[in-house]
RNA sequence: GUGGUUGUAGCUCAGCUGGUUAGAGCGCUGGAUUGUGGUUCCAGAGGUCGCCGGUUCGAACCCGGUCUUCCACCCCA
């Protein structure tokens, strides 16, 4: 009896057509991390199931994909854990292993790992897929694919600078006119809650912040006061919930508010220090704008958050995002080293693309002539030329079979290849090819050499 | 993890208050056309109605469970 083949829930089958799309994505990608000074590496599939607990958080703890041990790990479980039937006292004796859940945390530990190896400051980038046991929606897998470049070991604020301009080398590159980098620094959340009293609630301040645009000013006000931020607090930052303007006017609306935070008003410089940097240099196709209610990532970030945007048009969650964390490092044991970085989220962008039709035609190009099998004769005198043809640089198929020639011309025609070559016991004799150019119709007897420019052409 | 939603042919979908052998369009295969595709015409194949169980004389249809899809929340790329 066979079984219904099927595949776990949020994951997918790339065609052919899909995976050279990806293809596209990707290289443009990897091209600007290169030209940006980026080095390729990668990591495991799956790591240590103590390397990644505990790093993402509550949420994150539970979205870890977890892999079972091998043999008869039951029995290595002590009787009164087993018995307790609680599964966060018995995963860890079970799963000792667990799949990648982002490219960071793998990355810091591999700069632990080979410290004595790279040269400070390093910069790397990394393209691979993760894993979240995450409930799937639209743009929202259980896996995918991050593309991410990270530096460690500078403070400089400069590399957030790069970073901006990476960005918008690479949308722009991809032809993604219109996203939006909001930036926004962890620093100046820490600053507001510190202002308001409020200081040993910061997630649940920032959580509630990161909601404006979502649940509104009266949404972000009830769920503060719901998680016990008081009144009188909520009413002295809640100018920022209905504050527009430009970045500056922004920039000075939170200086005012910080006025009493040191950690708040070093954000602003920072966050000052990068705009200016964008005053006389501008971005290609990108918007950079200020978000105060930006708060992803907030477990390990410190200073800088990134988040991108697609086009409005596109009802799609961020393309994108990253930021600087001081010590990611410290945790497994390399203390004073910074790291910032940035993520592609290439599924996302992938949809972005396909939504809005900006996948150029060059992309799904495939082979550009079939010749007809007409038997093992004429099958050997066309199977030279698609050889000479292959060493020219055009992507040459014969077909395998004998098969009818309604069948062939159709297969032709439903792979979209754009040229046929007909070459019988007339042609062989002649030293001649009948080319088609199934678009048009039309056909013509020719040489090798006409053949071979026909096609490029 | 919480709440809701979806599932009928390869694809997109009909299928009435439960009632014989479950339909259409597109696609697929063959033929009209033995060196000519896209158009047309003719014929054909293809479904244990997501899966398991229940109610009923009788279930694609009603009920329960489960899986899947999509949506909201949570969170996130």
């Amino acid at each position: 009896m066979a079984q219904k083949p099927g595949i776990p829930k949020g994951t997918r089958d790339f065609g052919p057509e899909e995976v050279i799309k990806r293809n596209y994505i990707i290289q443009t990608i990897r091209n600007q991390f290169e030209l940006f000074g980026f080095l390729p590496i990668e990591t495991p599939s799956f790591e240590n199931s103590d390397t990644l607990m505990g790093k993402y958080g509550e949420e994150g703890d539970r979205l870890i994909f977890k892999i079972l041990n091998s043999g008869d790990f039951l029995s290595k479980v002590r009787p009164e854990v087993y018995e307790l039937k609680d599964a966060a006292k018995l995963a860890p004796k079970i799963t000792e292993k667990a799949l990648r859940y982002d490219l960071t945390v793998p990355f810091a530990r591999y700069v632990v790992m080979h410290q004595n190896e790279i040269d400070l400051p390093f910069k790397r980038y990394q393209i691979q897929p993760v894993w979240r046991a995450d409930r799937p929606q639209k743009g929202r897998f259980r896996e995918f694919y991050q593309c991410d470049a990270d530096v460690v070991g500078s403070d400089s604020l400069w590399q957030e600078v790069e970073f901006v301009q990476l960005y918008d080398a690479v949308f722009t590159n991809l032809n993604l006119q219109g996203v939006t980098i909001k930036i926004n620094n962890r620093k100046i959340l820490a600053g507001l809650a510190e202002v308001i009293g409020a200081s040993d609630k910061l997630i649940d301040f920032t959580v509630a912040l990161d909601k404006l645009d979502k649940i509104g000013p009266d949404g972000v006000r009830d769920e503060m006061l719901g998680k016990g931020i008081s009144e009188t607090a909520i009413a002295k930052v809640a100018p920022l919930f209905t504050f527009t303007g430009s970045n500056t006017e922004k920039l000075e609306l939170l200086s005012d508010l910080l006025s009493s935070s040191a950690e708040g008003l070093k954000g602003i410089e920072e966050l000052k220090f990068i705009l200016n940097a964008f005053e006389d240099m501008s971005l290609q196709t990108a918007t950079l704008t200020v978000d105060i209610t930006l708060a992803r990532g907030l477990n390990y970030y410190t200073g800088a958050i990134f988040e991108v945007a697609a086009p409005e048009q596109v009802k799609m969650g961020s393309v994108g995002g990253g930021g600087r964390y001081d010590d990611l490092t410290g945790i497994f044991g390399l203390k004073g080293v910074s790291g910032v970085g940035i993520s592609f989220g290439l599924d996302r962008i992938y949809l972005v693309l396909e939504e809005l039709g900006l996948f150029p035609d060059s992309v799904q190009r495939n082979t550009q002539v079939l010749f007809l099998n007409f038997g093992d004769e004429e099958s050997k005198y066309a199977i030279k030329a698609v050889t000479r043809l292959r060493r020219a640089g055009i992507k040459a198929e014969l077909y395998p079979d004998g098969a009818k020639m309604k069948k062939q011309m159709n297969f032709a025609n439903k792979r979209a290849i754009p040229f046929v070559v007909l070459a019988g016991t007339q042609e062989i004799t002649d030293q001649q090819f009948t080319l088609k150019e199934m678009h048009t119709g039309q056909q013509f007897t020719i040489d090798y050499r006409e053949l071979e420019e026909r096609i490029k052409a």
